[in-house]
DNA sequence: TTGTGTTTTACGACCTCC
DNA sequence: GGAGGTCGTAAAACACAA
């Protein structure tokens, strides 16, 4: 273990020990009267820097990891208001022997690192959700297709059955007064139309008497 | 041991509310 | 105007693979 290592060893253990060592052993600024800062790391700006008194390379300012029970307590008081009343961050601080200002920023860093969470849990419902989106709309085009398809052959059939039909009318002996009637009112496929639904399909559009067509015919076929 | 990515602590800037 | 909030980020602390 290098000296380093050694001195941040010692270092997070006091700290451990006895959680205000750091805040009391930080000079005071002459003629503040405002409690100690625990460690402030230098800042661009250089406001935090001139607030040390120095330039952190003596070790006392650096960053202190809070104890695994100061995070317990702060963690137990978090979990039940995530909002911190002054009231509330006073009494934290003098029970954990931490700066206020150091609660403060833990709560505030807690909120953040919630915030994250939430927003995070957030993305994965959504996307859950949308993935099933896409897999039924995958089942639904499936669908289509297979619909399509059997319409498709339906149409098929019809089309071979008028053919026949059309066939034996014309083989028959009354196929000339038949087709004079057919001529004078609707055709014999009058109420059986073809559309376009613009969707590069046709429909087949027919009403009943189209099977009563069928009936009529079936002698013929 | 060292390089690198992640987490934690802390701060400055800015905003809102009373 | 001051207190306390969020947001973005610096830098220390930490974890871990190579």
């Amino acid at each position: 273990m290098s000296n380093q290592n050694v001195d941040d060893h010692n270092l997070l253990f006091i700290s451990q020990m006895y959680p205000n060592v750091y805040t009391s052993s930080i000079p005071q600024q002459a003629g503040d009267s405002k409690p100690a800062q625990p460690m402030r790391r230098r800042r661009k700006k250089g406001v935090a820097v001139a607030e040390q008194g120095g330039d952190g390379s003596n070790g006392w300012f650096r960053k202190r990891k809070l104890s695994d029970e100061q995070v317990r307590m702060l963690e137990m008081s978090f979990g039940d208001e995530h909002k911190l009343e002054s009231e509330r961050k006073d009494r934290l601080a003098k029970e954990l022997g931490l700066d206020p200002r150091q609660v403060a920023v833990w709560f505030q860093n807690r909120r953040a690192r919630w915030k994250n969470k939430r927003l995070e849990d957030e993305y994965t419902r959504l996307k859950n959700a949308h993935e099933n989106v896409v897999v039924e709309k995958c089942r639904l085009d499936s669908e289509v297709l297979h619909l399509k398809e059997q319409l498709h052959d339906a149409e098929r059939e019809i089309q071979r059955l008028a053919q026949r039909v059309e066939g034996a009318i014309s083989s028959s002996p009354l196929s000339s007064s038949v087709s004079i009637e057919a001529n004078q009112t609707t055709p014999f496929f009058g109420d059986y139309e073809v559309g376009y639904d613009g969707d590069g399909y046709e429909n087949l559009f027919y009403s009943p008497e189209y099977i009563n067509g069928f009936e009529w015919m079936s002698p013929f076929i």
